[in-house]
RNA sequence: GGGGAAGUGGCGCAAUUGGUUAGCGCACAAGCCUGUCGAGCUUGGGGUUGCGGGUUCAAGUCCCGUCUUCCUCGCCA
């Protein structure tokens, strides 16, 4: 409820049937119109409502010349009584639908020039003129939604985290630029020309400055840049749920994340969140469906073959089994049922995706029958169908590549088969994808590091890396995995130096380079670090998928469009030749202006 | 950086094979109307078809270039 203000004495959403004969003050925007002449409706609206207003004889006649001269989106202030609806008239749809207002006088207190576009749900505007826009999109009734909703589980985030004993600290947005990863936003410093800042693409290291600092738990809600190119759940600046937290283990961290996920539902769906959440060791992921990031709705699951498929007698898969590939299946319950088009339309999308492709039968009464079916005809058939555990009415795809494309390409297949035998199941599914690989293989054959170098690897791979080993080594590294889609992830990090230096040179960091780069982290960890661990979440992306929005746009207040370009501001933009002047900084690009000079 | 789609009054769309003065709905303006709530009815204003060039008797339509937006691959340790 609006409290009684020098401006007004309730908001458009408070009044009710037991207001009915107070005199009130209302402001906010006139919404729609209907003039009947002798009687003239206005609706005002503002965040918390739309509340009628009338004019009609019972009223003055200024208030009705007042109300005539209304425009749409004028901010105004009425003054009136408050009285029931006439029976029959009234609108079940509003909270305010019982009563009206029967306005005494109206004071525009700001006039509206006519709209870009209408504040109205139903009207479907282009993104770029929304954003553009962006205060009169905000008007209208899904970005308040999404707006109030991201207030509210920020909340709910703070609270429990505050309640778990976390300290929210403000780290720096101007800070050090480190090369790897992503692409800086730099920002050049006056004071010391040829020097730069780097906007932060995450607090990582200060947040574990903090823990060397004894502060035992942080978080930040944290503004996060990368310069990279967008795409519909990606934008140049984004917001991370960032926390860090000393002397535990990864179920200390699971346990701080799932508490607070409870309480982000609980806000936004009124919810209780099952905890704990399932866990599910990258291995056994890439194993049963083919991805570090596994929607667990989708009930199909992967089968290697590899030890049946080499009797079939099938040239494909004996070429792969000679170069160490994956063959693997995907049984599809009851996808006999589906039409040849809909398998053909899954077939050219694992093609698409990279692998040679996707050979498949269907399990009829009389056994099997499509492509595959003529490999399966011997005892060795009948012991790849035992393998997979076939029956009849089932649809089995096979994939036979190397396992990088096969892999991509078994994520394809389950993905596109589960959906068009309309198997995903409703309910939301959250997973930790747990001990990531230190590293990831590059199409060349040579490993990179899969995450920023502070990651501590798994004790007992320790000797396989120290004999040079980089294949298979895994990492205290994990994935919080919602419907398929990575919301966050998180690790045990090296408190250790002389630990980290081995990893720096492992990773292939020399030592004259690290030294550069995280001087002031490595010099810490001479002053005693307390082992610590944490975790970041994009909040973007969780809004988007829990307000159930189509992009990642929709539920930032002032997002940026896919070439990093903010339409309101018209930012990026040209500044004043003396400002360069001042930064020291000469620009070799010809600008629009130049150019057309 | 690569690929795809789109761009026509403020907004959403239409315009046949290249052929009349580029239409329609909403919004906007004026008027009528006593119960509407995406009100209704009448009348009216509003367009260099993203921009530049070309082909043609004739271009919204075909060609070339360019800009903007969206999607996507690369990229995002």
């Amino acid at each position: 409820m609006i409290r009684s203000a020098a401006w007004r004495s309730h908001s458009c959403g408070d009044l009710r049937a037991e207001n009915v004969g107070q005199e009130v003050t209302l402001c906010g925007w006139v919404d729609n119109r209907r003039n009947h002449g002798a009687v003239h409706f206005v609706d005002v609206r503002d965040r918390y409502g739309i509340t009628q207003l009338v004019v009609d004889d019972e009223a003055a006649t200024s208030a009705a010349e007042q109300m005539s001269g209304l425009h749409q989106e004028d901010v105004v202030q009425v003054k009136g009584t408050v009285r029931m609806r006439i029976e029959g008239q009234r609108n079940a749809d509003r909270i305010t639908g019982d009563i009206e207002v029967v306005v005494d006088s109206v004071k525009v207190l700001s006039a509206s020039a006519t709209l870009p576009f209408e504040i109205a749900d139903h009207i479907d505007v282009p993104e770029d003129t929304r954003l553009k826009y962006r205060y009169l999109d905000m008007r209208r009734s899904p970005l308040q939604r999404a707006l109030q909703l991201r207030s509210k589980a920020n909340n709910a985030i703070r609270n429990s985290l505050c309640d778990q004993e976390f300290i929210e600290v403000e780290t720096p947005m101007l800070t050090k630029s480190t090369p790897e990863g992503a692409r800086d936003y730099l920002v050049p410093s006056r004071m010391r020309p040829g020097c730069w800042f780097a906007l932060p693409q995450s607090p990582q290291i200060f947040k574990q400055l903090c823990m060397v600092g004894g502060l035992d738990r942080y978080f930040q809600i944290a503004r996060c840049m990368r310069d990279e190119d967008l795409r519909a759940d990606r934008q140049p600046e984004f917001t991370q749920l960032d926390l860090e937290m000393s002397f535990v283990d990864e179920e200390d961290v699971y346990a701080a994340v799932e508490a607070l996920m409870q309480n982000v539902y609980q806000a936004v769906h009124d919810v209780e969140l099952a905890i704990p959440f399932e866990r599910l060791p990258y291995n056994d992921a890439i194993a049963l469906y083919a991805s570090d990031k596994p929607d667990l709705r989708n009930p199909l699951t992967i089968v290697d073959v590899v030890d049946v498929a080499g009797d079939l007698d099938f040239v494909v898969f004996n070429n792969v089994l000679e170069s160490n590939g994956w063959v693997r299946a995907i049984r599809v319950p009851g996808g006999a049922s589906l039409s040849r088009k809909q398998i053909d339309n899954v077939e050219r999308l694992a093609k698409e995706s990279g692998a040679g492709g996707a050979a498949w039968c269907k399990i009829g009464a009389e056994g099997p029958t499509g492509p595959l079916s003529r490999f399966l005809k011997s005892d060795a058939g009948q012991a790849f169908l035992n393998r997979i555990e076939a029956v009849e009415g089932d649809l089995i795809f096979t994939i036979a590549d190397t396992p990088r494309r096969a892999q991509v390409a078994l994520d394809v297949v389950r993905r596109e088969s589960a959906s068009a035998m309309n198997m995903v199941g409703e309910d939301d599914r959250i997973v930790w994808i747990t001990e990531f690989p230190l590293f990831e293989q590059n199409d060349d054959g040579s490993f990179h590091p899969a995450h920023h170098p502070f990651t501590c690897p798994v004790a007992e791979d320790l000797p396989l890396l120290r004999n040079g080993q980089k294949e298979g080594i895994r990492s205290r590294a994990y994935d919080l995995v919602l419907n398929g889609v990575e919301l966050g992830s998180g690790s045990i990090r090296i408190h250790d130096k002389d630990l980290q230096n081995e990893i720096f040179d492992a990773i292939g960091i020399p030592p004259e380079v690290a030294q550069e780069r995280f001087e002031f982290l490595l010099r810490a960890f001479n002053y005693g670090a307390p082992p610590h661990a944490g975790f970041a979440i994009g909040l973007d992306r969780l809004y988007s998928i829990m307000f159930d929005a189509e992009s990642i746009r929709d539920v930032i207040a002032f997002p940026k469009t896919a070439t990093s370009a903010c339409p309101l501001t018209a930012a990026p933009s040209v500044v004043d030749i003396q400002q360069l002047d001042e930064l020291g900084i000469k620009q070799v690009i010809e600008t629009e202006q130049e150019v057309k000079s």
